[in-house]
DNA sequence: TGCTGGTTTGTACCGGTAGTACAACATAGG
DNA sequence: CCTATGTTGTACTACCGGTACAAACCAGCA
């Protein structure tokens, strides 16, 4: 089962925007059949079925950002530079596929329950951030803060919120431009922070009237 | 179709459970009416079918947490302030029920897909926080960004994907006390950023070996 | 007490779709 | 030309969501 032709996963892909756009439940073997022009009987011999279908698109998505990101963090620089790349690299690939990205997180329920998909997932999003941060602790680049593993989540999902939103509007003509643009913004908040310094001191001082 | 008698109403939480763990597609109807004591005819009296079924329980839960965190807003500090108030509330709700975060996020795509609830998400979660950061600046207790409607997508996701976390996890003991963690860890992070001066005063000049 | 409207429920049924079975056919490599 | 592997059409099964409907139930009310 493993293994399909290239052909056949290039054809594949065609099914993606259907998938993103009415759910895997929405969308019937048979739209799929013909939507990528492989018969229903041919899916049926390489792949299990619908999740089948969804495992192979979603598992490659998965590989790219994890790999692409697998770069952008094997650098030499001090760790918040490498974050930044990171985060660049994510949003890269999720503005250049938005049907998969849309596709993913429409099926997520879906996606989580099947265990390789969950795993991916998880390497691909979570861990690489999460990483992250404890080098830029121990580099002296990023704070320490009291609960690491819930702020890494929290940077997982405003990384992965922006890029998603990216994906859902309409696609730009200019992918790299989009990517830049949300990358600039999600590191600005992650990085700087939105408070002020005068409401920081504030804060710090308990406020007066 | 509206106005179903409280009752029936408390029963049908009972299916919440079931649908955050397999999925509304791997729940059967009969599945359904089983766990809660509802017949099958009785709920397609009241109801239109599945999706009726997660409109009602996600169109209560995305009510509440509207409404917490409207009160949570509406009071006369800064934004800044409010804005810790808002993420205190949303996670105080979303940890308070899990099985229908969990149904959420896992339906996301048919959840979006009903209109009503694709409304009541983003009034939900997304509008508040965009109003604040908005407020915020005018006020002078937030800073002015780049690109604000992508941050307040960014925040909007820490915030979220930290609550889901927190649904996700073994449903702790004390839900106010992981609330209270979980809003500390999102605070941290969406009001202060994780550089530290020295690699900010870096990034400002230009790194050099 | 009986009438009337809404609700509740059991049961039987229909239609659509995922998945399977299988046989015929293509293709390539030896 | 023969065999192994892939490809495809067709027919079929099993299951499940949704509907139809009739019987019962349960007010309130004259």
């Amino acid at each position: 089962m493993r293994k399909l032709p290239a052909k056949l996963a290039s054809q594949l892909y065609g099914a993606a925007e259907l998938i993103a756009e009415r759910g895997l439940d929405g969308t019937k073997i048979d739209d799929i059949a013909e939507a990528t022009g492989i018969p229903k009987a041919t899916i049926y011999y390489h792949l299990d079925g619908k999740n089948g279908v969804l495992e192979f698109l979603l598992s490659d998505l998965l590989d790219l950002i994890s790999s692409e990101v697998g770069v952008a963090v094997s650098t030499a620089e001090d760790a918040r530079t490498r974050l930044e790349a990171a985060v660049a690299a994510q949003l890269g690939v999720m503005v250049e596929h938005p049907f998969l990205c849309r596709a993913l997180v429409g099926d997520l329920g879906r996606a989580t329950r099947l265990p390789e998909l969950a795993v991916a997932l998880h390497t691909a999003f979570y861990e690489p951030i999460q990483q992250l941060l404890a080098e830029g602790v121990a580099d002296g680049s990023l704070r320490q803060v009291a609960d690491p593993s819930a702020v890494a989540m929290s940077v997982f999902g405003a990384i992965t919120v922006a890029g998603l939103s990216a994906a859902v509007d309409a696609p730009s003509a200019d992918p790299a431009a989009d990517a830049a643009r949300f990358s600039a913004a999600v590191c600005e908040l992650v990085l700087d922070g939105l408070a002020t310094s005068r409401s920081r001191d504030d804060h710090e001082l308990g406020e007066r009237s």
